[in-house]
DNA sequence: TAAAAAAGAATGAACATTCATTTTTTTTAA
DNA sequence: TTAAAAAAAATGAATGTTCATTCTTTTTTA
């Protein structure tokens, strides 16, 4: 195993454990000490792939955000129909949200507290670009309500996270049935 | 002024101190002394009134979230039409969202993350017993979708947290207009 | 063998909570 | 009614711990 792989591999660890320990105890409660601990490194190691902890999270968000969207728009064709776009996008954040929850609920947290730095959160705004393109274009051809992308991303996009936040703590279970609803709910709250 | 009125003003004041500083910075960036100062009040004192710092803010979870539900239910009368009764309800939650949005906020930050002890967040729940209760009437009449309490709460409600906090961060300024247009986006999500 | 990477221990700041006093309020007794 | 005494409430200053970060030494790599 070269050093480069090395590398990348004590970096990935850090960020995963990041991820688990912030998912479970939040950022500031989770200390520098454990990330160590969990990635099987000495705290000092951190420093030299990390500025400091704020950077360390700032960037773990970036990753795993890119992560999202490369999954969510992966199988994206710009040129299909609005509605059967939608459908593929949704589903397929649908999937990552569900099957890929550990990173997911990371991204959640990351969104709806002030735990990151406002400038990155903006920066990982623009990766949702494919979405935001279809949406237009469906305005426009008068399939989808003539409302803004935050009214549509409301409805459409973030109640997936609700869902997955309540899976995570053990209020339900959803299966592909659930998935379905969602989705035509999801639909039916933007379609015109 | 009563020495009662002075105990109340106090703890009064250092709920309000906790939910300005823990939007703004998150619970474990909110130093004791930091609410003590903002209340105008010792650390100590803190003490006198609260077991300790989990425990102000497991209280003012409750508090605030007693003031929201009563608030969103204070006009519901349970012999209304399915409908009628969910527009109202729906208004006044949103209503209380936008105006009251510090105290939102809070709440909002508590349900996305692991702050709170999850025994308070349960009995935080039972609150919504009424809408519920609609929703189950509303399945029953075959005027909302026979899915369950969680789909129909992620999609009928949940948005609105999601809009508000985007409002305060200044992503968008929500007009009646775009209120009425998310009353709408909620209805036709879960009616049938 | 030199340079780079990693480690563990050390440092100093921040913090929740407690402690020893002081201030305020209430009670008692003239 | 008043003032002294007792009780309660409030305070500012410790206390001891936790933690991010840095420093010095050791190990690994080139």
């Amino acid at each position: 195993m070269g050093k480069l792989q090395k590398s990348i591999d004590k970096r990935n660890a850090l960020v995963k454990a990041t991820i688990e320990l912030v998912n479970n105890n939040g950022f500031h409660a989770t200390p520098m000490s454990k990330i160590a601990k969990m990635a099987d490194v000495s705290p000092a190691t951190i420093y030299l792939y990390f500025e400091n902890k704020q950077d360390l999270v700032n960037q773990t968000y970036m990753d795993i955000k890119a992560e999202y969207t490369n999954f969510a728009f992966a199988t994206h064709n710009p040129n299909t129909p609005v509605k059967e776009g939608f459908e593929n996008i949704w589903k397929r954040i649908a999937e990552f949200k569900l099957k890929d929850c550990e990173n997911a609920m990371f991204l959640a947290q990351c969104d709806n507290t002030p735990m990151i730095d406002e400038s990155i959160r903006q920066k990982g705004i623009k990766h949702l670009q494919p979405l935001l393109d279809l949406w237009e274009r469906g305005r426009n051809e008068q399939v989808i309500k003539p409302v803004s992308d935050y009214l549509l991303y409301a409805y459409a996009i973030n109640p997936l996270s609700f869902l997955m936040i309540s899976q995570k703590r053990g209020a339900l279970q959803l299966s592909k049935k659930h998935i379905e609803e969602a989705y035509q709910a999801a639909w039916d709250s933007i379609k015109l």
